[in-house]
DNA sequence: CTTTCGACCGAAAAACGGTATTGGTCGAAT
DNA sequence: ATTCGACCAATACCGTTTTTCGGTCGAAAG
């Protein structure tokens, strides 16, 4: 990609970071980048699409993360462990950076809903499949792995609301850990 | 209590339900309740006060249905699984009444964020004390009651979301049973 | 031919001022 | 003890004007 779009999508980035993404006007990312605001326009058809584009950059970024931290893993079980501790850990960096933005309303914003959507479709798929990949190797005894892989994602969705709103001292990674005690090995005496 | 008053608060109820909060005006609660804006003043200190004890009436009718489903249950499983489900009907009705409510900005009612801390404190007061009484009948196999009982908080938080956002076609009673299935029972192959 | 920019446009937001609502009070009547 | 009409002050509302801001265009620079 050419650098000066990449120059403008990071400058971008901070300042949607520092104001949010409606406080920051094209002149502000014109003038930091040191350009016109028509020169910026020559790189972006609109400031919806610098937006969508560092969403983008970012999502790569974690999908990227959250692979390789799966492949590293050995077990199944151990994959699962991984990917939802580095979802975590990920997350609570993402939180403070971007915490201007979570303040906004951009839930009006169609494609941060269809980034979000897609998130989960690949989280769903990446679940199904080491869930999947559990059984065959019989390390797990799911019924139904569609409907496990959901409770899944909704148990660590969970995990996640205290990241934007609540106290300071919380451990993502600990608190993981013990969700993922219940998953595994659940609370009955067997 | 003064039957004015239980009066007073049933009539707000319909109609905060059927306008919201904010529309609704004194005005309107008198003349449905057959009063002189004033005498309703006799009643409450102001509007603020009547919603408290409306959400306090709410919450009490809840706890009691809560109380008695755990109640009737006969062993510590199924007194949470008849807490959970019980919970989770219980809120679609209040999904569905409540509409008009929740879309009003009424978050920023210090005193409905009280109500709800108060509820997650019984919650998981609840939860702590028959996880116990699992352990105590060997039922359980749990290291930490009050980590588990967050653990199973959160979980039955995530489920909650999709009834006041979601699509229509949604049976939160299924629902929970797949997601207590997991809590119970771990998805780990024994 | 690629890149930059100043000048400009229209729509939407902010500023504003004046009017109407509305939450809440008070003293009198019952 | 209870009810209510009259009243107040704060704020919501509304129509208008002004400003801001995303986006375009054509010219010019390299």
């Amino acid at each position: 990609m050419d650098d000066k779009k990449k120059r403008i999508i990071e400058i971008a980035e901070q300042l949607f970071a520092q104001y949010g993404f409606l406080k920051t006007t094209m002149e502000d990312i014109a003038k930091k980048v040191h350009m016109g605001k028509s020169s910026v326009y020559y790189y972006f058809k609109s400031k919806d699409d610098i937006f969508a584009e560092v969403i983008r950059k970012d999502t790569q970024i974690f999908q990227q993360k959250l692979d390789d931290a799966v492949k590293n893993a050995n077990t199944p079980e151990n994959k699962i462990r991984a990917y939802v501790t580095t979802r975590m850990t990920h997350l609570q960096d993402l939180s403070k950076f971007y915490s201007t933005l979570t303040d906004e309303y951009l839930d009006h914003y169609l494609f941060v809903e269809e980034v979000r959507k897609d998130f989960y479709d690949y989280e769903n798929t990446v679940l199904k499949n080491l869930l999947k990949e559990g059984v065959e190797q019989n390390c797990f005894d799911v019924g139904d792995v569609v409907t496990i892989s959901r409770m899944i994602s909704i148990a660590i969705k969970g995990l996640e609301f205290p990241l934007f709103v609540e106290t300071k001292d919380y451990d993502p990674v600990e608190e993981s850990n013990d969700m993922l005690d219940v998953i595994f090995n659940g609370i009955t005496n067997h």
